[in-house]
DNA sequence: CTGGGGAGGGGGCCC
DNA sequence: GGGGCCCCCTCCCCA
């Protein structure tokens, strides 16, 4: 019998039966996975046995992709891999995402299965961890359109996205989100580089899973943090726009008196309420991730450490992790009262408030002489403060600058230390708290000079 | 264009 | 676990 064969193109879309194999390849895996059929390795989570098999594991996870070439020829018949840094219920979801496409991702488990996938290497469910959590977090202007659906109260799935080889990815009901490509694609290879180094293949020491100091954190999250705050929201402001507005850009404006603005001041506390408590809820989930290191160099004793489930970033406290984690959030829960300027820490906060708003540097700003307390001379400019040597107040020359030591605006700026609703009250930083809230108001460019009588600065 | 300094941010670690 | 200190790095501004 003789079968014609010509033109079959003209009939069938080679990209349509391209997916479906590839999708009914993948069902088939899936079966075999679940029936135990040809699975030639095994992982142990937490004492419960994983069986699958080692080629998907090898072409879906980085950290398999090392484990199973470092066997004897790297064809050793039986491979074994255990974990203790997550739970079987998380790997779980990673193992039928790596067989399904499917990601099922909830309020409860998605900083848990981003470290999971940390851990393993696997960029593409990072990313749409990250994607689920900054949804969560509503702190991206950018992505509101297409993300929108997203809720840290309602359990979502997300199907792998082109090219993880899923027909399935149109048809998963209301909740299913695909991360939009666009905005992924870029940070995912920077993404993988900073996880893997130069070369995906390559082995991942315990080193290189130690965060590279000289490497912007934004590096090693795969996104730039633009992206992921909102420039105008005040609790998630970020370093750079708010290096951006220059000198000029602490002042806090004078309309605010105003009613609209004592609004929209409301509006903003409310949403700023809002984010720091979906940002505790995020810390109340975090997983506690340990012996990381220690997976990686079975040599040396495990060190107890927490992982970052946003970069590859470890400490040896979870306290540090949470200090860590509001580089990622983007949370500044320290604002000074002064200037609306806000802060991840609050020593960042005094810091800033002695050297701007107090002039508690002894040293001349035209001349950087040493000056001492009887010498110098505090010179208000707006908020900011700083001291002169009467030899610079005069070669600048009085009249260039208003001397008026009992103008209130030079008075001490009132900075209501701590975290947002917890700033009165506190006997512990009554040091810098100042009843006269009005302060703030920035007077722009009057230079002010005034005695030196730092007896009301003295900290506690 | 470049170097220095200020300001801010982050990590390690001690109390 | 929080607070605080020290150190280092980066960014920005300015001379």
């Amino acid at each position: 019998m003789l079968f014609s064969c010509r033109q079959p193109q003209r009939w069938f879309n080679t990209a349509d039966i391209t997916v479906a194999h590839q999708s009914n390849l993948l069902k088939q895996l899936n079966q075999q996975r679940r029936q135990e059929l040809f699975c030639d390795c095994s992982v142990l989570v937490e004492g419960q046995l994983f069986r699958a098999h080692r080629n998907v594991l090898f072409a879906s996870s980085g950290y398999f992709r090392m484990l199973l070439s470092q066997g004897p020829d790297g064809l050793s018949d039986s491979v074994n891999a255990t974990f203790d840094a997550f739970s079987p219920e998380t790997f779980t979801v990673i193992l039928d995402f790596i067989y399904s496409g499917q990601l099922d991702l909830s309020s409860h488990n998605v900083i848990e299965v981003m470290s999971a996938a940390s851990y393993l290497q696997m960029n593409n469910v990072i990313t749409y961890c990250k994607n689920f959590i900054k949804s969560s977090l509503d702190i991206s202007v950018k992505d509101e359109d297409s993300e929108r659906c997203l809720s840290l109260s309602e359990t979502c799935s997300f199907t792998s996205g082109a090219g993880e080889e899923s027909s399935e990815q149109q048809h998963q009901g209301p909740c299913s989100v695909s991360p939009p490509p666009a905005l992924w694609t870029r940070d995912n290879s920077r993404s993988q580089s900073s996880f893997m180094g130069k070369d995906t293949d390559q082995e991942v020491s315990a080193s290189a899973m130690k965060t590279n100091p000289s490497s912007p954190v934004n590096e090693l999250i795969g996104a730039d943090p633009d992206d992921l705050h909102d420039p105008q929201d005040p609790l998630y402001t970020l370093p750079g726009s708010e290096r951006r507005r220059g000198k000029g850009g602490n002042k806090r404006k004078a309309s605010n008196s105003t009613r609209a603005n004592q609004q929209e001041d409301l509006d903003i506390q409310e949403a700023r309420t809002q984010k720091a408590e979906k940002a505790e809820e995020l810390y109340a989930t975090l997983p506690q991730i340990v012996g990381v290191i220690g997976h990686f160099n079975k040599d040396s004793n495990p060190s107890m450490r927490f992982k970052c489930p946003f970069c590859t970033h470890t400490v040896k406290r979870k306290a540090d992790l949470k200090r860590h984690l509001r580089c990622h959030t983007g949370e500044r829960p320290y604002p000074c009262q002064a200037c609306n300027k806000r802060f991840t820490r609050l020593e960042h906060l005094r810091s800033h408030f002695e050297t701007i708003h107090q002039a508690r540097k002894l040293v001349c700003r035209k001349c950087k002489c040493q000056v001492t307390e009887e010498t110098g001379h505090v010179v208000c400019e707006g908020t900011r403060r700083y001291r002169m040597c009467t030899a610079c107040i005069q070669e600048v020359g009085c009249d260039n600058i208003p001397m008026d030591s009992l103008d209130e605006s030079c008075e001490e700026p009132a900075l209501l230390l701590g975290v947002d609703g917890e700033e009165e009250g506190d006997a512990k930083r009554s040091w810098m708290v100042n009843d006269d809230d009005d302060l703030a108001e920035d007077s722009g460019t009057d230079l002010i000079i005034q005695q030196v009588d730092d007896s009301d600065e003295e900290l506690q």
